[in-house]
DNA sequence: TTAAAAACATGACGTGGGTCATGTTTTAAG
DNA sequence: CTTAAAACATGACCCACGTCATGTTTTTAA
């Protein structure tokens, strides 16, 4: 098959030109439009993915119909990678296109197998799991103890590193996010979201909605991001 | 060495006895107390670690002195288990022990060399990491979307089941956790914790104080953790 | 045992941001 | 091009929680 597309898959690298041909017969891709869920919440999970193309979101629900997003994937990114789920376990979140995507898929015990047989792969999937939960604490941290504004903030600058395409001296995201998005993936509601990016449309620090949107002062947001370094440190520790 | 300690870390049971015995020999114990961090943030990280006994906390700052408190690590459990972090990298977080504890250390290339000649440890290890990321992920929506009252409650729940000893028909917990403590857990101030908490005791869920908390009524705290789920669903999805 | 230091507790007050309501603009489908 | 649906926007209201202030109780150390 093709010309071996998993080279360019981190996960993949280190294997052997053989290996990598196996992997490749055992792999499946599957395509998935917005409206499809590729696992709702409470599934049963039975393979591992990679992201071969287009965005997902991974959503979890409230009971109230509230939902927050843990986290946008981005082509190259690992899903169900955690054996603790793959292993009789159910999907703790639901992975929803944001646009047409494509999705790489190995079963459970193909990957198992693949993860026993070449130690780098398993050590691969330990560092991306590692960093996965780097990002998911930060992002517990700024929930707790920042306010809507710097959060808002914070994650424009985020997406404009992981999303971004430059041009000139402002970037556009290459995804498509609604206001009501960016509320989900930072815990507050649509309206507030709409009221801090007016603010900051006001200020020129971005322009566009969901179809395009811009950023034009990234210095200006991280500042706005940074809450103050005050000076008095109120609970100091240790001794 | 002492007659095998290690037999009763997950990681190692399933090592062979051979591997275990050189494993004990490359392994260090060390001893904190409480004023003591086992390491801070931005340190650079050196050796992957296993909480043998005591309790730590892991701590994240924010700028102005506000703190949340990311985990509290038990017996068991690992720490810079992460190759994102042991590879080059600093600390995320601070290890602050809550007591005197007492802690295994391997060096990264040891933890390494480990990993690379037992696909099982490193399935292990990967197992331990998708559920602390599941935890991470659960905790950052409970943050974003419940009220004080329900995340205390809730945490009180998981304290109970993980930390908790059955006396009678109640649960004493072995931690000792000022209202600072369950404070920094869910992110709210002391004053908001203690108010919550002389409400619970007034409503004889819980008694006592940080030298011996008491949960006294599991199932009501249950109660309050869930929220309603109500009945009108606001933002369905799909189709 | 006593004194200093944590931890606990409670009240008064202000506000960030959630909720609801309503209108405008943009997008997508026929 | 039209039209319905989705997304965006803005105002009015209010309450959960953070902040500050002050007092009591418990713990720890000497």
């Amino acid at each position: 098959m093709k010309p071996d597309p998993l080279s360019k898959i981190p996960l993949f690298e280190h294997l052997s030109d053989r290996e990598r041909r196996k992997v490749a017969e055992e792999i499946v891709e599957t395509h998935y439009r917005k409206d499809e869920f590729i696992f709702r919440e409470g599934d049963r999970a039975t393979s591992f993915h990679i992201l071969k193309a287009g965005t997902v979101k991974c959503v979890k629900m409230s009971p109230e119909g509230r939902q927050v997003t843990l986290k946008v994937l981005m082509p190259g990114d690992l899903f169900c990678c955690d054996v603790a789920v793959l292993d009789g376990g159910t999907h703790p979140g639901c992975a929803q296109p944001m646009g047409d995507v494509s999705v790489l898929s190995l079963t459970k015990d193909e990957y198992y197998a693949l993860l026993r047989r070449n130690p780098d792969a398993a050590l691969q999937v330990i560092q991306y799991l590692g960093s996965r939960l780097q990002e998911a604490q930060e992002a517990a941290k700024v929930l707790a103890l920042n306010p809507a504004e710097q959060r808002l903030a914070a994650l424009l600058i985020k997406l404009a590193d992981r999303a971004g395409l430059r041009e000139g001296n402002h970037v556009r995201l290459t995804v498509r996010l609604t206001r009501q998005d960016l509320a989900d993936m930072v815990g507050m509601t649509v309206e507030t979201a709409t009221r801090i990016m007016g603010r900051f449309k006001r200020e020129k620090l971005v322009s566009g909605t969901a179809k395009s949107l811009i950023i034009r002062n990234l210095a200006k947001l991280q500042q706005l991001a940074t809450p103050v370094p005050c000076v008095a440190v109120k609970r100091a520790h240790g001794s």
